[in-house]
Order: C-alpha cells, then structure tokens, then sequence
DNA sequence: TGTGCCGTGATTTTT
DNA sequence: TCACGGCACA
C-alpha cells in the first residue's frame, strides 16, 4: 500500500504524508503539482479516511477528471468516485441545488452563461433607457462580475464612496440601479449566473449555520488546486469550510497567477500564512519538465517581479538548447519561419506533431499561422475562439431544454420563443416584457395567462403563443419520468430545430445539423453511462453538467497528432516538447490594455513565464517589426520581456535575421532561413536541403498513411532491435538497419530506407517493425 | 417578420 | 480585418 509513495522526491513526500493541519505546497513549474495532490488524495483514502469526507476543488472539468483518473488507477475506480472532487462551480452548484429551498431558489434552477448574462444586462440597459454607448453591456456586467466576485452586493455596493466614485467617474453611475434590476431579475427568473454559484454560497453560509456547520462536519479534508487564482469569494467558501477540521490543503504557484482580471487574488496565496499561522509550508522546487537553460531562463524572468514568494527552481535535466530569438519583417512572415521551423525539427528531431505549440497574447494572432502551416501541410488545432457549447445551434436546443427544466428562466425564453421563426417577432416579445415587468414576473408566466389582449397582442399571435407554451409544458412534466435522451430529441424533431436545419442543405447547416445530432449523443451518453446514487442522471442534472462544461474536452482521435495553437493563457498546465512563443512586441506582449500600473505588468511578465515554462527541450521567441492590427499596417519594437531574459540563455539574432525577400510568397521565397538551426550543419545547402525534405517528405507521408504501412503494422520493442535487421517503417516504408549507437533508451539508428534512403533515428520514437 | 447593410469597437476568459 | 448589433426596408 505504500509503495506508490516511493517514487517521489523528498519534499514532494513529506507534502503528500504530513496530512493534518493546514499546508500550503508552492508548486513550481513542473514540479510534479498535480501528482503530489493525487497521491496525497490516495494517501488519505489508504489512510483510512471516508472518500465523502473529502473535498477536492479544481479551476477545471480537466483537471478534476485527469485527477480522478489518476487516482482511480491508484486505490481503485470506486472509491475515487466518491471523492468531492470538482471545480468550485460544479462542487458548489451541486450544495447550492441541495440547499435552494433555503435561499428561496427553486432546486431546478439554471445557469447563465456569461452570454446570457450580458444579454440580460443589454435588456436592462434598453429597459431603463440608458445609452448604450456609454453603458456597455460587456463593461458593465464585468463591472457587476467583479462586485460579486468580491461579494459586494448591490446594496454593499451603493454604499461604498469608492465604487460609487468610481462609477461616477467613468460617466456610469447607474450601473448600481442595473446590477440591482439585474440581480432581482436573475432571482424572479430562478437562475444563477457563473459568480451567483459562489456569492449564493457564500451567502447561504453567512446566515445559515447550521447548513455551514453541516458541510463543516463533512469535509474533514479540503484539498485546493492552483490557489493563486482564487478570488475573494473563493477564498472565503474554503475559509470557512475548513475551519472545524482544519485541514485544508492548498497548491499553487505566484508565479503563475495570470487571472487577475478574472478577479483572482494572488494575495490569497501570498497571505495565506495570516490565515493559518501553524501552517507547513511545502516548495516543490525541483522542475522536472524542462532543460535547465529553459528553467534558468524562466527564473532570470520571473527574478524582475517584486510580489512573489521566494523559491529557487531549478532542473537536472539536460542543459538543452538556447532559447532562439528571431526577427521577421512582417507578421506573414512570422508565421512562414514558425511553420518552416516546425517542419525542419519534425523531419531532424524526428519530433511528432503534437509536441509543438504556438503560443499568443491574443487569439486575433492565431489566423497567420493557420495559414502558414496549411500552406506547408503541417496538421494543427487551434483551442480558444467558440467552444461546442457556444454555438448558436448547441445554445438553442440547450435553451428548449433550460426552459423544460425551469419555465422561469427569461433568457432561455427569450432565445427561442421565435426559434425556428414562428411569427412571435420582436413587437411582442417586448409587450410581453412589459407584462413580465408590470407584474413582476417570468415572461413565461405572462405568456402562460388566458388572456394576452391587454398587453396589446392579437389572438392570431395568441394562440402561436399558447402552441409554444403547450410544447414547453407537454415536456415539462415529463422530465422526472422520461428518458433524458429521447425527450431531447423529440423537442429537437418537435421544435422544428432539425427540419429547419435539413430544409436548405449548406455546408453551414450540415455541420449545424451534426453539431445537434452531436450533442444529442452527448446527452445518451451523459445518462446511460453515469449513474449517481440517486439512479440514472435526469436531463437537469445534464443540464448542470453542461452548463459549467466550456470546452468540449476529451480529445478527439483526429487529433491526436496536431501541432497545437492556443493563448498562453490557455497553454497553463500543458506541456510540449516545442514552444513558439510569437508576437514578442511591446504593446502586444505587454499588452497595450494592461500598462497602466506596475502590477500589471508583473502579470504579464508571470504571463511570459507560464509561456516559456510549457517547453520541454526548446523554446523560440519572435518578434515582428511590423504586423497588421485592425486593418492597420503599425511598426512594432521587441518586447521590453527579450531583454529581461539573462542573455546567456538566448541565442540571439546575430546580423540581419531579415534577410526576407519582400516579395516572397511561396517555399521558393531563398534565404529565409539565416535562422537558429538545430543539430544540423549550416552551409547554405544543407539549408536549402532542409527547406525542401520537408515538402518532399510530407507527401510521403500522406502516401505512407495509406500503402507503405501495411495494416498489421506493430512496432516492436526496441530493445529487441540489432544492426543488420530488416524492419519496416511506419512512413519510410522497408528498411534495413546499418548501425546502433547510444545506450538504451536513447538508442540512434542509422537505417537505410529503399525508398526514402539513409535515415538517423530515435528508437524510442521510431516505431519500427522487424521482418 | 425577415434580410441586408452600415457603424462600431476590439486582451487574456479555467466557470 | 472581422464580428456583431441596430436600423431601414421589402
């Protein structure tokens, strides 16, 4: 039982075994964070402790699931699903479903998304006829996200000067009247916005002890994952929850708090020893992801930030390459040398696809390189932009589904009361908002009444009216005895959703229809393949579920050997072989939006280092000197973070990197490549060679997908291989072996292929099959 | 009630 | 450049 304990490191022990009290672990990057939680949560159960007794919080459904699994595989599926594990929306939306009667909510409640939100503030705005050109609905519900972040409510908040003030200042000083009509609106529709699952909490403990005193009594150890990006209303859930038992178990690093925005405090982690003065504290310091020069470089970085706590991570890994900086002329051309880059490391380093990521401060950057990397047939992925469930055809079935659950919820009415078009236009649906309003009541309960005439709408419209009410209520009261699969496509059949779909048949509406037939699957498989203890989940808890799900996880199969392009932030967490971080501008990287003060800039410096700390073996910089934004051709200068990197980690442009013809366009385009080069030579050929394998070997490859690999292919292990053996290559096709050298498992081989000639290859990459 | 054009505005976004 | 909301028209 013990023996899983012996693979970790001193430290790394003594966090996972030293369970009573309070602990704070700061986890550098790529110090083993996650596995220090996982066997600490495995150390627990075999230490006897009840799994329900535990309460696990994470910032993802991906880093609740990857944990749960982990621990399954350590002390057994069953007792890992037990756990209290998830993220603090989905762990507290679930308390908070328990206890709603209490706080006056229905138990069937639904949840806003950030969309619903703001349109429901656009709506009051309208409402009170304010302009909306100075009250800008996304500015004014981040205003209102932040205030429940903090847990200031709007009577808190009329009655703060400081807020008030600043409201004042910014020519906006009825946002407390729209976040007042916004919370009344939210409460009469029985909905919950992303902040309300954690400010309701929080309220349901202040003036319910003995419901606090309950969860106090049950969780007799709380573990919290990446504590640096709590925000205050966080930070007090877990305060008092562990404040019986004492327990608690916080993870994280300063170094990479990068949501402040986002209403994360870093002092939380920084103050954490206030809270807890007999607290352990644990530094995880050894960095087992990437070479010493990429750890070095990251801490030259992060050495300029004043507000951090002191740690010295450091890597025994190899030394490894420098980090390359490169200059292009263009952003086009940024992408041409990136793309280049990761075709030549690809065929030298025989290093897959999926170990390259391109990383960016804005998503507006991702474009140039999905054009780029098409261009050179290089298969990608890009993350960010519109997750599954965001798309308007994902959102407009989900509504019908919302408004089954919770006939209240306004913004679901109001999606799709005229989706598929029914003749309900705008005209009516704003005088039955003025009855919603008249009355203080749902839209869906003034529709719902006999008589609509006095609100000014036609018995035509009437009774298109009573249809949608009648279709909505047949479902209603069959949600508890029907099957959450088959209700939902018969409101997908019934609505009209799929007809309208299949009527005229654009690529659009083909993949609309595929998303719908999707999600449909989702929802079978949702309840068919997990069951709580209460039996076979219900559409309202796929409801939940899906409300609190961003991006649609789980990887897919076709993607599994793609270069990957995302945000930086985004990138927290993940790791690749390959980093590109690109658009090394001032005003760019540090963003131009975020240069008002000095702490600021300290979070986008942390920012460059979660960046940088994502490579494993290499790490590229770049930097433009001139790049389109927003149409504009602007002259860009290197961003002020290049300089803050100890230069001997850097292998800076020498001369003039911008040896780029303007006129380039094609692979033809010489000379672009004075660039950094690996573990090749660099005479002007061997670069020209290297530019033109690469195309050469990309279509082989495509034909070696279909006939050089027989269908039976089975790599064999490759310890087993010898020199003189005759094997088979996945993409070269049949081969033999000249020669080994290197000791196991970094073995070398020099292979000659008929037909693509002499090969130097990794074993331990190579997948080769003897004859 | 549905369509198309114009003006505006634009970081990052685990939930 | 691009996406989205508002408004004018059919």
């Amino acid at each position: 039982m013990k023996d899983f304990l012996k693979d970790l490191n001193e430290v790394q022990y003594d966090a996972v075994t030293q369970i009573s009290g309070p602990s704070l672990v700061i986890a550098g990057a790529g110090s083993g964070k996650t596995r220090v939680l996982t066997f600490r949560i495995a150390h627990l159960l075999n230490q006897g402790v009840h799994p329900r007794s535990i309460l696990a919080l994470t910032f993802t459904n991906k880093a609740a699931k990857e944990m749960k699994e982990r621990i399954g595989q350590l002390v057994g599926e069953n007792r890992a699903k037990s756990l209290w594990m998830g993220t603090f929306h989905s762990i507290f939306a679930r308390i908070l479903r328990t206890e709603a009667e209490a706080l006056g909510y229905p138990s069937t409640f639904t949840i806003y998304d950030s969309q619903d939100s703001k349109n429901s503030v656009r709506q009051i705005i309208k409402a009170m006829n304010l302009d909306d050109t100075v009250y800008k609905p996304n500015n004014v519900f981040s205003r209102i996200s932040s205030a429940k972040n903090n847990l200031v409510t709007p009577q808190a908040y009329a009655n703060s000067p400081r807020t008030i003030e600043a409201d004042a200042n910014s020519r906006m000083p009825k946002i407390v009247d729209i976040y007042r009509e916004y919370v009344t609106r939210c409460y009469k529709a029985g909905v919950m916005d992303f902040d309300d699952l954690l400010l309701n909490t929080n309220v349901l403990f202040r003036d319910f002890p003995d419901i606090l005193h309950k969860y106090q009594q049950m969780f007799q150890y709380i573990l919290v994952d990446e504590y640096q990006d709590t925000n205050y209303a966080q930070y007090l859930i877990v305060k008092k929850l562990a404040q019986s038992h004492r327990n608690i178990c916080v993870v994280g690093d300063d170094a990479q708090s990068i949501y402040s925005f986002r209403g994360a405090k870093i002092e939380n982690i920084l103050n954490f020893r206030n809270d807890y003065q007999d607290y352990k504290l644990f530094k995880l310091e050894q960095n087992y992801r990437s070479t010493q020069t990429i750890v070095n470089a990251a801490n030259s970085l992060i050495g300029k930030n004043r507000n951090q706590i002191q740690k010295k991570v450091f890597s025994e890994n190899e030394i490894g390459d420098r980090i390359k900086v490169f200059k292009t002329a263009t952003d086009h051309e940024e992408g041409f040398v990136v793309a280049g880059h990761i075709t030549d490391i690809h065929m030298s380093d025989r290093i897959i696809y999926r170990d390259f990521a391109i990383l960016y401060r804005t998503n507006a950057q991702s474009r140039i390189f999905e054009e780029a990397l098409r261009k050179r047939n290089i298969p990608y992925k890009v993350y960010g932009g519109l997750s599954f469930y965001q798309r308007k055809e994902i959102k407009d079935l989900l509504a019908y589904l919302r408004l089954i659950v919770n006939p209240r919820d306004d913004e679901a009415f109001r999606r799709i009361i005229n989706y598929p078009a029914r003749g309900i236009g705008d005209t009516t649906v704003g005088r039955l908002e003025e009855g919603a309003q008249k009355y203080g009541v749902s839209f869906f309960e003034v529709a719902a009444s006999p008589d609509l005439s006095p609100l000014g709408i036609n018995k035509g419209t009437q009774a298109k009216i009573q249809q949608f009410i009648a279709f909505i209520r047949k479902f209603s009261v069959q949600t508890a005895s029907m099957d959450a699969y088959e209700l939902a496509y018969q409101v997908a059949s019934g609505s009209g959703i799929l007809n309208e779909l299949k009527q005229d048949k654009t690529p659009e509406n083909i993949s609309k229809f595929e998303n719908i037939e999707e999600l449909l699957n989702s929802i079978r498989e949702f309840t068919t393949q997990s069951q709580n203890e209460d039996g076979p989940l219900t559409l309202e808890n796929y409801l939940e579920n899906v409300a609190l799900l961003t991006d649609a996880d789980g990887e897919k199969p076709e993607d599994a050997d793609k270069v990957t392009i995302m945000t930086i932030h985004a990138s927290k967490g993940l790791e690749f072989k390959v980093v590109f971080i690109v658009g090394m501008e001032e005003d760019l990287f540090p963003s131009k939006m975020v240069l008002t003060s000095p702490d600021d800039v300290e979070e986008e410096r942390r920012l460059f280092y979660v960046a940088i700390t994502r490579a494993k073996e290499k790490a590229f910089l770049s930097f433009v000197e001139t790049r389109f934004r927003w149409g504009n051709l602007t002259n860009c200068s290197p961003s002020r973070f290049l300089t803050e990197i100890d230069e001997q980690y850097l292998d800076l442009p020498q001369t003039s990197v911008n040896a780029f013809p303007s006129g380039f366009e094609e692979d033809e385009g010489m000379n672009w490549s004075r660039k950094p080069k690996f573990g090749g030579t660099s005479t002007p050929m061997a670069e020209a060679k290297s530019m033109f394998q690469p195309k050469k070997l990309v279509k082989l490859e495509k034909a070696g997908a279909g006939s050089a690999t027989p269908s039976n292919f089975q790599a064999t292990d490759p310890s087993k291989i010898q020199a003189g053996m005759e094997v088979m290559h996945e993409r070269f096709g049949a081969g033999k072996i000249i020669s080994l050298e290197g000791e196991m498992p970094n073995t070398k081989a020099t292979v000659f292929f008929q037909a693509a000639g002499q090969k130097q290859l990794l074993l331990k990459f190579a997948k080769l099959q003897v004859l």
